[in-house]
DNA sequence: ACCCAGGTGGCCC
DNA sequence: GGGCCACATGGG
């Protein structure tokens, strides 16, 4: 079992055309950071407040205040820190791109990279999925889920980002919409097959792919340790 | 009453 | 450079 067959057997069974939804960069860009550790259930209630106060704007967010912003941001979780990531952001893109996100999003991949990464609760899975997501880069996320799955398919095993990063994106052609399909596709398989059945005996990576979920629930660690492979 | 979630950063050794 | 820990709310 390779990547690009894995990309073949989810797609077979998920449909994750708009999986993540978003009229712009910037509710991209707000989206990756509340949902850190989050169900996007939760993000959901927070982008719609931030619509429906018409407050979905780089300007709006760089200038409210940041007690007003935490209220908006509190069912998310971590709200303090994150209205206070969200604010920076938003007036580092207020002072740098004239409040356009797309300065950032289109200059030299690397470069945006890095620049992500030096801001405050930004770190490699939420930079890339900014690349990933709101700039169309190509730039595969490695996030846990993918590494857990990746493990108990017994593709990859290891720990390290950037060499479960390299390791998808050098299997793969070079596209966005790939690499965000395949990403969608990993996390949404974790999310509905492998929750409900732990044991994923009946879904399409047979029993392959036990649960992806945190990796402490003892019968898919002691699973996944038999062996898992085609 | 647990456990989990589409992480990050700070502190410790 | 790894191993802990706080951060916080909502759902199963």
């Amino acid at each position: 079992m390779n990547v690009a067959e894995l990309y073949l057997k989810l797609s077979e069974c998920h449909d994750v055309s708009g999986w993540w939804p978003a009229e712009s960069g910037w509710e991209v860009m707000v989206g990756a950071i509340l949902v850190q550790q989050t169900a996007w259930e939760n993000v959901e209630r927070v982008l719609g407040e931030l619509k429906r106060r018409g407050a979905m704007d780089v300007d709006k967010i760089a200038t409210m205040p940041l007690d007003e912003l935490e209220t908006i941001i509190r069912p998310a979780g971590f709200y303090r820190q994150k209205a206070s990531h969200i604010q920076n952001l938003a007036r580092y893109l207020a002072r740098e791109y004239s409040s356009d996100p797309r300065g950032l999003l289109e200059k030299d991949i690397e470069e945006s990279r890095t620049e992500l990464l030096s801001l405050p609760g930004i770190g490699e899975e939420t930079a890339d999925a900014i690349l990933l997501f709101a700039g169309g880069r190509p730039k595969f996320i490695a996030a846990a889920y993918v590494r857990r799955l990746l493990d108990r398919m017994g593709m990859l095993s290891s720990d390290d980002y950037w060499e479960v990063q390299r390791y998808v994106e050098s299997e793969l052609p070079p596209d966005a919409v790939v690499f965000s399909q395949l990403y969608a596709l990993m996390v949404h398989h974790a999310h509905t097959v492998c929750r409900a059945r732990p044991m994923c005996g009946g879904c399409c990576l047979r029993n392959s792919c036990r649960f992806t979920g945190t990796a402490g629930r003892a019968d898919c660690r002691r699973s996944s340790r038999r062996g898992s492979r085609w």
